[in-house]
DNA sequence: TGACTATGATTGATCGGCCC
DNA sequence: TGGGCCGATCAATCATAGTC
């Protein structure tokens, strides 16, 4: 797949429809565990009217891992039982240790990579809500 | 039952749309970097300051923004007219992302 | 008043860069 | 070279606000 530098026609003018960027593509969908494409047909051809409708591919995976053909991940649905253990983790240590991981990803039937995802994310809030001192229970005056 | 949805920590409750200023001064951005709608920290704080919104909001709205643009681009056509005959600042040669010059209108 | 759409927020998961 | 972390983003989904 030669993506290169593909130059999208500048919009230029109001004409009948804004060009196509880059970031207007597809992205975060096949990068690891990606088999050879085998000369595929190229990027989809720039006629419109045509939905490119996302064939929903039966997510019979249970775990959500994405299979070898770029599937897109699927968002799995923590159930409260794992936010809550997982939260309480998080009291305790902001960081896990290996082991800590394991034992936590088989006590809530969770992949370790799942695990350390949660915990990433969930320092990224711990951080965003720390940062601003207001918290998110302030009015807001709004004029108009 | 399954109402295992019931999110203990919703704080997504009671949320407000934005003033029109505020949208106003997103969309502006959003159209007239439409080749690379992804604004730096500064231009993010810059938004966030004109438009009476955080800087959280602003990443907020630019995520939605660009999505939905991009799965119905059609549906945001007008829209996009509206904001680019409104703005004259065209990034027919973004080329970098290092772009550190911000306010799209300047003297 | 209920159905449908618009929109801001949340969050599981991925990408690229950096460090060790 | 491999693994973890950070920061940004994606993409799906939630829940409410707005429109008809």
């Amino acid at each position: 797949a030669s993506h290169g530098l593909l130059q999208p026609q500048p919009p230029a003018q109001p004409g009948p429809l804004a060009a196509e960027f880059p970031w207007m593509k597809e992205k975060k969908s096949s990068k690891k565990a990606t088999q050879a494409p085998s000369s595929s047909s190229s990027s989809f051809p720039p006629s419109s009217s045509s939905v490119p409708i996302p064939a929903a591919g039966s997510p019979a995976d249970t775990q959500g891992l994405a299979d070898s053909s770029g599937s897109r991940r699927l968002r799995t649905a923590y159930t409260n039982t794992q936010l809550l253990e997982l939260e309480k983790e998080f009291h305790f240590n902001k960081y896990l240790c290996r082991p800590r991981r394991v034992e936590i990803a088989a006590l809530l039937d969770l992949t370790e990579r799942q695990v350390k995802v949660w915990f990433q994310n969930r320092r990224m809030k711990h951080k965003r809500q720390t940062q601003y001192k207001d918290p998110p229970d302030g009015d807001i005056a709004y004029h108009g | 039952v399954m109402i295992l949805r019931s999110r203990f920590l919703d704080a997504r409750r009671k949320r407000r749309n934005f003033s029109k200023q505020a949208t106003e001064v997103l969309n502006e951005y959003f159209y007239s970097h439409l080749s690379n709608p992804y604004p730096s920290e500064e231009a993010k704080e810059e938004l966030a300051k004109k438009g009476g919104i955080t800087v959280s909001q602003v990443s907020n709205w630019f995520g939605n923004k660009r999505i939905r643009y991009k799965k119905n681009m059609g549906k945001f056509q007008e829209e996009a007219n509206i904001y680019a005959a409104k703005t004259a600042v065209d990034a027919t040669n973004v080329v970098a992302q290092g772009n550190r010059a911000n306010s799209p209108s300047t003297p």
